[in-house]
DNA sequence: ACCTGAACACCGTTCAAGT
DNA sequence: ACCTGAACACCGTTCAAGT
């Protein structure tokens, strides 16, 4: 038995590989899709990575850039050809849209993060593309269409950061609880416009409520022209 | 002179005054306008407070509640009246959801928790009832200013979020040479609908865009009906 | 009931020193 | 150039013990 060891200097351990920017960023995609963005930090990659968190600065400027990375990476997830048969410019769009927004959905936090650190990946620039392209077809102004795709955009992410489902914290449960009791407690005399509005402000976000969401940009967009608009 | 000394029992401290919801909620305002809201944790007001973290749990369930009271106290200071003489429902609305957003604006840090605490707190309910008498003084239907209300302060809080001005972080302009970089480097072949938007894509976020995006919602909003009106 | 000290279990980032 | 150990300066939250 002890004939088969390897000399100590060669045992086999599992041949931790050599660092590179590519590694760091799927292990950290990888732990975000088991234990969600929160636990992506310097140290646990460190861990299981097998090195210290020091070593991890050569490849990553911080921890935001890293969740920039991951962004990125899941951003490559969106389907972006949508292309039924038939189908017109706005369908299309919306379809394009409605993936991204499901892709966020998954990683609430990490939309968060896609709403103020501006992604600027590749698979992001081929998203604004698609966007812009629709768009064009559909003879919407270069003025209109440009501001346009980032509210549409910027309205797919916050929904996603809003409403997202990953992280079913029983924190957000309590808020909305919150939100519903203050909104019945309104006082008539008050708040009457809250009142009048009661059953439909309350009315969850579901798939309906998201399409009519970017229906009401496109529509907006439209129709609304862009000040020195060139 | 030893003689004008206190008994040391009751020496003149500061008269450490006791602890409650309201003196540490405004602490928190406190400190959040003087650092900003990184600073506003638990062990740093504590130490303002001169107590123990643990104390304050007493009085705030977790520090994602404490920001929320801070974000309802902030939001204290919009301008709901907008009362300009002659001006329709329109300019009353645009005008308030700008006081709104220039309040979030000089900290995007709150802006961000906002986007995902949904507030619920006096102020918050009193802007919404607002935006909703606005909105029925325009003739909106009830379920599309009931959506829409929501639609309108997600693009005012999103938007104080991503181009919040208060924490002028140089990560931030980094991310935006960035994105600057990458759009102007897009290929001609792989990009075309980019290169053919490029001037006003990259155009930054003034208050005349901000004003655009409110009009296409409002435009949108009124255009578009919500399904299963009721 | 309210307050506290102390502890538990973490963070990001830097830097001098090694290879 | 790349990697590391160790340190610095923090976090949120809990809990047993005190008043």
């Amino acid at each position: 038995m002890a004939a088969t060891r390897e000399p100590i200097s060669r045992r086999e351990r599992p041949a931790k590989p050599a660092l590179t920017r590519r590694g760091i960023v799927d292990t950290a995609v990888r732990i975000m899709r088991s234990d969600g963005l929160d636990k992506v930090t310097m140290r646990r990659l460190a861990q299981e990575l097998d090195t210290g968190p020091a070593s991890l600065y050569v490849y990553v400027a911080n921890t935001a850039e890293l969740h920039g990375a991951v962004l990125d990476a899941l951003l490559g997830e969106v389907d972006l050809a949508a292309e039924e048969a038939g189908a017109g410019w706005r369908e299309q769009l919306v379809q394009v849209l409605t993936s991204y927004t499901f892709v966020l959905f998954e990683h609430p936090r990490l939309a968060r993060s896609a709403l103020v650190a501006h992604p600027g990946g590749e698979n992001y620039l081929n998203l604004v593309e698609r966007v812009l392209g629709l768009l064009s077809r559909g003879g919407v102004p270069v003025g209109q269409a440009a501001w346009g795709v980032d509210t549409l955009l910027q309205y797919a992410t916050a929904t996603a950061a809003e409403h997202g489902t990953r992280e079913q914290d029983p924190a957000a449960q309590d808020d909305w609880d919150a939100l519903t009791r203050a909104v019945h407690d309104a006082d008539e005399a008050t708040h009457p416009a809250i009142r009048a509005h009661l059953p439909a402000l309350l009315a969850g976000p579901d798939e309906s409520r998201l399409t009519w969401g970017f229906d009401v940009l496109i529509n907006g967009i439209i129709h609304t022209p862009a000040p020195l608009e060139g």
